[in-house]
DNA sequence: TTTCGTTACGTTAGTCGTAAAGATT
DNA sequence: AATCTTTACGACTAACGTAACGAAA
């Protein structure tokens, strides 16, 4: 017994005395530390805070616990840790994906100086859907995603942002917005928004289409959509529209669609992500080639 | 990352170099032993097994980081059993509960002799119902159960045998086997079994109420009920019949039920239970006590 | 043909966040 | 009254077993 997340939450609250500041360092809610470390001490018998609303501390018993456990722990990290850089490390193979295929463009640029840099430690590109990042990077398929941010996920890092470029709404041609020069957020609210696949976090959809307005009118939703192909096949046939970066005004120019910059949006960002626990020396290696690149 | 089921996966594969060993000795199947491997080694990026089905190897990443591993990991364990046995140990209160209200007086008496042993470590005596055996023991909430054996359940260890006696059936007083001197198991293939509540793993409930007599024929269910209370007045109003331990018969006698001596069944056997992580010193002498309270 | 590891799939335990309640200063 | 922890509850992830499959001797 004694799970992963029992022992960090025991470790972080040792360290942090607060359950607030212990669930915000390790991303979740201050309710789970509280019960976590409640099923814990009922489970070793043995009370390991004293708590009250105002102050927390460790008793006897958790304190010799955290001088066994802290040490043992560290050292089990950094065994893992050690395991992941030689093993994926000079001479082994680093998994990229990007999630909208004119910016892998970047990254393969980014691959020709990662190469100069680590020449034994291959690279394989590969294309991922919107709701395959999270799952990816998690089971370790891959080890860098090219996407857009904020990308507010647990257990995600979000590395330099590479790319910066205006946000445009795709609309199907022969949409009234077609013919106008700029559109802005407030407009939305008088079109039916695509939506990405459910699977993804509040907080990454939102970012990406918006469910209201700037003054908090609602923007009404259409249907939703896996990939990019789907989301631009969709707006084509007039069921709605999507914001997008400009690239792809160059990328994926469509008959069917066409591309009107939102004057008031904020800019679409790009950078790599990868697992926050993932962080070994060719992924570093290859966010400096990247940042490279994306400045030539 | 590195979830403890993961960590001892590999650990227990890297000292038998076998999955359907390591399999047995963590108490889960072989397909899981393989898919949790296979998904750390993803993670890691690095192969930590050679495998054919015929021989399996640690790869030298794999040696290395069992290496890490295994001394930091029995620190860890080492470090919670020693918060275990100092809190809980003889200045605590161990918690010891029953399944069955008679067998109980046989715990009154190793709590007395557990006392002049362990004189600052208390003893909480309570009854506990069927279902709630596994989660109190797996909370903590429970140190020790006295229940029914065999209880092939993950986690959990069977202690001593105590008490072994007769296995009678119950029945309705104005039912015809009440007033037979013995039945058999294979007049239970005419009688409705009442049922444990479905809490209760397969194992311990076909243990308990057969499904089958010896010759496969199947015995017909009567209602779940999920206290010995319950059980009775349902075998008193003639809904079905249960198998019970012969202490009954003085401890439970009603006018509405019958206890009739199953002639061919095995007997029904009593041995406490406790966590298998949860082996204390004061589970251990109590455990002692309550043999030397049986033998008397 | 047997033994052993892997893949596929449906089930469920247990972790999670939200929200409301309780405690302490 | 304000701040912090605990309890309650419904949702969902992911670990689980069964069973079918594939590979090696």
């Amino acid at each position: 017994m004694l799970e992963r997340h029992e022992l960090e939450a025991f470790l972080a609250l040792a360290e942090e005395l607060h359950f607030g500041r212990t669930a915000e360092r390790l991303r979740v809610s201050t309710a789970r530390i509280s019960q976590t470390i409640a099923k814990l001490e009922r489970r070793l018998g043995v009370p390991l805070f004293e708590r009250s609303s105002r102050r927390v501390r460790t008793t006897p018993a958790g304190r010799d616990l955290y001088a066994e456990l802290r040490p043992a722990w560290d050292r089990i990290t950094a065994a893992v840790r050690h395991t992941m850089d030689t093993g994926r490390g000079r001479a082994g193979t680093l998994e990229v994906a990007f999630v909208d295929a004119p910016t892998g463009q970047l990254l393969v640029r980014a691959a020709e100086l990662f190469r100069e840099r680590l020449p034994d430690c291959a690279v394989r590109l590969r294309e991922a859907q919107p709701a395959q990042v999270i799952p990816w990077l998690r089971e370790g398929e891959v080890d860098i995603v090219l996407d857009m941010v904020p990308f507010p996920v647990a257990g995600i890092t979000t590395g330099p942002e590479l790319v910066t470029e205006a946000r445009l709404l795709a609309v199907a041609a022969g949409h009234p917005y077609a013919r106008r020069a700029t559109v802005e957020l407030a407009d939305l609210a008088r079109v039916d928004m695509l939506r990405l696949p459910p699977e993804l976090p509040e907080g990454v959809r939102e970012n990406r289409t918006p469910t209201t307005t700037p003054d908090g009118t609602p923007i009404p939703s259409g249907p939703a959509a896996a990939t990019y192909n789907e989301l631009l096949t969709l707006v084509g046939a007039g069921r709605g529209v999507f914001p997008v970066g400009a690239h792809v005004r160059r990328y994926n120019a469509r008959p069917d669609v066409e591309y009107v910059p939102i004057r008031d949006a904020p800019a679409v960002r790009w950078a790599l992500l990868w697992r926050a626990d993932g962080e070994t020396e060719p992924v570093r290696e290859f966010a400096r080639a990247a940042v490279l690149a994306a400045g030539e």
